[in-house]
RNA sequence: GUCCCCAUCGUCUAGUCUGGCCUAGGACAUCAGAUUUUCAUUCUGACGACUGGGGUUCGAAUCCCCAUGGGGACGCCA
């Protein structure tokens, strides 16, 4: 049965390739019947802090990624690593150098890798250092600890991710000396930036964090994530976790570095966001607007009509408070363009004024009768109805984009709606 | 500098392993049109790629070599 295991670092926040790394072996063990473990390399003990760690859960969950098996802290076992560096050295395939464990480079040697991914890949051993496998402090270096742990879990298959290709030569080695079964390996390309360079926080954000507080859906996030790098067949862009597990096979992983590309990401979010209810987006939305000061402002009931109307016209979460900020006090943002050109005219004033007479009268403020009063009032002038309605969108709300008027302007309210069609008629 | 990985539309990719079905398919983005007498959704269409050069072969996006380009590694970081 084949075991895997994510092994981050808590020395800060979830990386996004990091996240995706975790992802293809959490969908590699599901898929297999396999285990997925999760190990802590906290041997930088300096540098590692229980909160990152408690971060880095909190996203694993909200990824939709969990565990078999208690995580397995390396701060707790370096005695292990201890003893392990000290037996190469009683059986000669390591010195020491002071307090420090140092594996010898065997000279000449081919090391062939079965990669997953790569398919056969080659190092000669003579292009590599000895390795130094216990810092002179008593703490293990990386190359190290991670084969005698992955030996101890009994990990079967390796999916990391291509800066540690040039790794495993050094990592079979210690299998070798150590007298341990070698695992199979797959590495998979870095995620880039859409310039081509480094992933970081100019192309969107580097941390899981990042997204969801910009109102991405873990959903989205594992479905984009998911589709860089490997393809599920066919046409399909929109998958579930649960749908990838069903049909994940490594083999159609590509070893192709991919550029990040946020537009995608967005799209797949819109996709997501436009597929739930306004009830489900609900708490996602309060948190999102509490986090950016807006508290208390609409009832529940009044949100979820106002997500289920914007749900399909907004891409992230974050643009739902931008997109409806009109509904929740007077001071909201403004289309200067939008007032130009459909409030500046005295035909669009007087027009505007017309409307607001017509609706002082009404008692049903529900967006039927108002389109219906709208669509009279434009045969009663001779108007098209678009005249009527573009300058009535700007005046409530400041944008010429937005829900349907009707409906915004039955959850606006009688008051409010008058109140600024006059202002802006003035 | 040395070693390693990679190379199809602007981007993600299908096709490459098992050469012919590829006048290279899909999606995002962009542009245009239709629908919605408002916004968005939706629909239709357009634009758009096999990095270059040598081979091998009746035939190459697919196999081989070289060049170029991109990325990674060479830490007592992980």
């Amino acid at each position: 049965m084949a075991r895997v295991r994510f092994a981050p670092s808590p020395t800060g926040y979830l990386h996004i390739g990091s996240a995706r790394t975790a992802l293809f072996n959490w969908v590699y063990a599901r898929s297999s019947g396999g285990k997925f473990l999760l190990r802590i390399e906290d041997t930088d003990i300096a540098r590692s802090e229980e909160r990152f760690l408690e971060e880095i859960v909190t996203d694993l969950k909200w990824l939709g990624i969990n565990w078999d098996e208690p995580p397995l802290r390396q701060s707790k076992r370096f005695d292990v690593y201890r003893s392990s560096a000290e037996s190469l050295v009683k059986s000669g395939k390591a010195y020491r150098e002071g307090d420090a464990y140092i594996f010898k480079m065997p000279e000449g040697r081919t090391i062939e890798i079965d990669d997953m991914i790569h398919g056969k890949v080659s190092f000669n051993t003579n292009d590599i250092k000895d390795q130094v496998m216990i810092k002179s402090d008593g703490s293990p270096a990386y190359n190290f600890c991670c084969v005698v742990d992955d030996a101890h879990l009994g990990i079967t298959h390796i999916i990391r991710g291509d800066d540690h290709l040039s790794n495993t030569p050094k990592q079979i080695l210690f299998y070798e000396a150590l007298g341990l079964p070698v695992p199979k390996f797959g590495h998979m390309p870095l995620i880039m930036g859409a310039d081509g360079a480094k992933l970081s926080k100019r192309h969107g954000g580097v941390s899981v964090e990042e997204y969801k507080a910009e109102g991405y859906l873990p959903e989205a996030l594992v479905n984009y994530l998911l589709l860089l790098g490997w393809s599920p067949g066919g046409d399909r862009e929109i998958i579930t976790l649960d749908e990838a597990v069903k049909i994940f096979d490594i083999k159609n992983m590509t070893g192709v570095q991919a550029k990040f590309d946020l537009q995608k990401l967005r799209w797949i979010n819109g996709e997501y966001l436009a597929r739930k209810s306004g009830k489900d987006l609900l708490p996602m939305v309060k948190k999102i607007m509490a986090d950016s000061g807006n508290t208390n402002l609409a009832s529940d009931e009044v949100l979820i009509r106002l997500i289920d109307l914007y749900k399909i016209r907004i891409k992230t979460l974050a643009e739902f408070i931008t997109a409806t900020d009109h509904f929740f006090g007077d001071v909201y943002s403004i289309d200067e363009k939008g007032v130009e050109k459909h409030l500046k005219s005295a035909e669009n004033k007087s027009i505007l004024n017309h409307f607001a007479g017509l609706l002082e009268h009404m008692d049903d403020f529900s967006h039927a009768k108002l389109e219906e009063a709208c669509r009279t009032m434009a045969e009663d002038k001779g108007l098209k109805a678009g005249q009527i309605i573009h300058p009535t969108r700007v005046a409530i709300s400041g944008k010429t984009t937005g829900a349907g008027l009707f409906e915004m302007m039955e959850i606006l309210g009688k008051p409010k709606v008058i109140e600024r069609m006059r202002r802006a008629g003035s």
